[in-house]
DNA sequence: GCAATAAATTGACCGCGGTCAATAAATAAA
DNA sequence: TTTATTTATTGACCGCGGTCAATTTATTGC
């Protein structure tokens, strides 16, 4: 017979995960400890691994989440009218995503999902960032002989590709909206010169 | 004053390199662990330290010296005229890149380069392939309206989108040149349908 | 209420990457 | 050769993620 959750049980998650979003928000996601988290809940640290299969998990949480809040406000813009105001309406969470290298490696990771029964949060943002992606896309002033998926998929991957050079200290002078909008120019609008 | 580098110095790195070619080859680089490196090496685990920064400097040297077999291959071939070849062309190289969910982990994280004055090995292999792919594109029946230095970012690109999904179980069973071919397509022949 | 059973929690313990003051070996100066 | 100085090596030690047999707490059946 399957029991069903404790109510203890969601009071220490909802403990630790309390913990660590304040830690986080004190001292970034980098210095996260799971040590300091059980010690602020009050637990043991083999509780800490009773709910989350390792560390891994609990930053895809807590950073999913972060983008999740990103995308709530991004759900709420018209679809953009050209390239600018497309990359005008990510820039905010593409911000986020390399406010830190930590940051940006945990969802490099997570970006391509997990196992199908039990995907990450992470990845479940970027499934929907591709269908916020493809409803503009479909609507939009772009080019039609792509499927709005695929063209959303694309804008992921150059979204990718922008954010891991912007880590490049050889080029890091340049903005990152600088480094993405001529990839979206010719992904988006190949007719158009670059 | 600055002293040359001691042969002992070098004799001792080289020892640390074969020995953890040997401890790769024979059960991967997911379980190659720092202190079987040094114990083979018979020297101490602090000389480790002494000439490697950290545990994935190493793993970039090795992994970076595969992807660059790889290329010393790839640069003999012909400029491919078709999507078709091109994707022939580099799939062995995307095959070894996937072989291991660590080894694709460290690439990802060594693509997007270092530091300038010491950029690591897989960030010089992406950039030898970049050159190599505009080399192609330049060459061949693609598109023309953007800068083959572009167009090669963009295969990059794709390849590492087409490589993060390969690993997402719910679509594992999709090979990853069927993966990629739709993005190339989009990418170097806009004009045509998908 | 009182077993019997299942679920949640505990904390000592381990593995392994990484540090650093002390030491040894090589080189330069005398 | 002897001494001074720089460079390379050492290994005990630490931090921290992760494990697991033992224990406590909740739930079910009587």
């Amino acid at each position: 017979m399957k029991q069903p959750v404790q109510k203890r049980t969601l009071k220490t998650r909802a403990k630790m995960v309390e913990t660590a979003t304040a830690l986080v928000a004190e001292h970034g996601y980098q210095a996260l400890r799971v040590e300091d988290v059980v010690a602020g809940a009050g637990v043991a640290k083999g509780t800490f691994f009773a709910h989350f299969s390792d560390k891994d998990a609990l930053m895809d949480l807590l950073i999913g989440a972060e983008i999740d809040r990103h995308l709530d406000r991004i759900e709420t813009l018209p679809a953009p009218h050209d390239i600018d105001e497309m990359t005008a309406a990510i820039m905010p969470m593409m911000q986020f995503m390399t406010t830190d290298r930590y940051v940006f490696d945990v969802i490099l990771r997570h970006s391509g999902a997990a196992l199908a029964e039990d995907i990450g949060v992470i990845a479940a943002t970027f499934m929907r960032q591709a269908q916020v992606l493809a409803a503009w896309l479909a609507n939009g002033p772009f080019r039609r002989d792509v499927p709005p998926a695929i063209l959303a998929e694309g804008v992921q991957a150059f979204a990718i590709q922008a954010m891991a050079l912007h880590f490049c200290a050889l080029h890091n002078e340049v903005q990152l909206e600088h480094r993405l909008r001529p990839y979206l120019q010719a992904w988006l609008l190949p007719s158009a010169p670059a």
